[in-house]
DNA sequence: GATAGGTCAATTGGATACAATTTACTTGCC
DNA sequence: GGCAAGTAAATTGTATCCAATTGACCTATC
């Protein structure tokens, strides 16, 4: 059964996986033209698709200007954060009411296979790393969630790789198998701590120094003094 | 200071509040070509505006066939709700923390303008109603939570549109007050608890009954019996 | 009379063409 | 040498045009 799916799509996806994986950098520029001849398409689809992801936060456009990857600020990145926890803490929630019958099977599948690129800091290791919390979201049956909780980890993907100094992504895969284990033993309150401290763990990391000058944050050093 | 806006930006707004208002109501086909002579643009503004409609969940397009206003189902409806409900807890954590100064002035304000259409069931009513919860969403200054915030809100407006017999706004206004109060007292837990009983109450009168008859939900109603 | 097949109208998917705006460079003046 | 204005190049904003797909209607056959 071959899914049908507009060229749309595959250059929103496409794209995405792209910033998510660095292949874009934070602040580089997406001509609509560039990208089009690229991927052997005209700019509406492009251009379709930069609406998509800059609706996804993933992307900024401004007037006249053009789409650029987009480099999040320190307090935008904490504002993510806080969403994220708010709803991965639902998720949660739901899936100690209502873990589908194969939810476990699927979810140690994905920490094995995390496990399998243990030690490699990369763009794999962190797509991975997120993928295992959509995973979760999207066992809760419940797609408006699941959809949110997609955007807000996408995004905070990003921000690890324009802020975090190493992944470390050894110690997220071990908090991913305590979050299973407390989920099926039904504790809530064990769960969502957990939950609690594996993102704050990944805020605080991210915050705790910018990985590369950003255009964006050097002129923000430097803005006061020119603000005569 | 005229803030420079898009043809795009505009239709996309008069659409969504149309669709709120229930002038376009669910199921309503929207040719891009029939809206586009409507408000005097070309069809590729209409079709940017519609992918972003999509992308909120107030309308669904389906290939080749054109966009349609959403009739969510019950069951999406409940998935609105949850999203809803872990995010509004959040809003109202985030507001015990740190409402600004001006913000009770702000929501003291609405509420009075809600109580000055009290009585009338409509359209305006079920607007102003969302916004309250819109308004203390960005009073927490995150714009991520704000967004997501507003989507589900106006997801919920037309949820409501679709299957609440009336909206009862003299209750939900003095709700809001009530909400308003126990934030100002710093009480986390009666503040999310009115919440929880306000979006549980507003969930509730909507699945007692469907208000029309939409067509997928007599189909629902009758699939069963032509699975054979 | 019902059903299968075919043709046709309607509508979207996508590409190209034109207009408007912004940036960057050049040139002239102080 | 620096600054300002004007001009040109590049890029987006918008409109129009062609192709592909879908759904409906009509017809012929069983």
């Amino acid at each position: 059964m071959t899914e049908k799916t507009t060229l749309t799509d595959a250059v929103h996806q496409l794209l995405r996986r792209a910033i998510i994986e660095q292949a874009l950098k934070p602040g580089m520029r997406l001509p609509e033209d560039t990208v089009g001849e690229q991927f052997g398409v005209s700019r509406t689809i492009v251009r379709h698709a930069l609406v998509r992801l800059e609706n996804e936060g993933l992307v900024v456009t401004r007037r006249n200007r053009g789409a650029f990857v987009a480099e999040p600020s320190l307090e935008e990145a904490k504002h993510v954060f806080e969403a994220r926890r708010a709803l991965e803490v639902e998720v949660i929630r739901l899936l100690v009411e209502r873990m589908p019958s194969s939810g476990y099977d699927q979810l140690e599948a994905h920490v094995r296979s995390e496990q399998s690129v243990k030690g490699k800091d990369g763009p794999v290791s962190i797509r991975l790393a997120g993928e295992f919390h959509i995973l979760m979201a999207e066992l809760t049956g419940n797609a408006v969630l699941a959809r949110y909780v997609s955007e807000v980890v996408l995004r905070c993907s990003l921000i690890m790789a324009m802020y975090a100094k190493s992944h470390s992504s050894e110690c997220a895969v071990d908090e991913h198998s305590q979050i299973i284990v407390a989920i099926r033993d039904g504790d809530v309150r064990r769960a969502t701590s957990l939950m609690d401290h594996h993102l704050g763990a990944v805020a605080g990391r991210a915050e705790l120094e910018p990985k590369q000058d950003s255009v964006s944050s050097i002129l923000s050093r430097y803005g006061k003094e020119l603000a005569s």
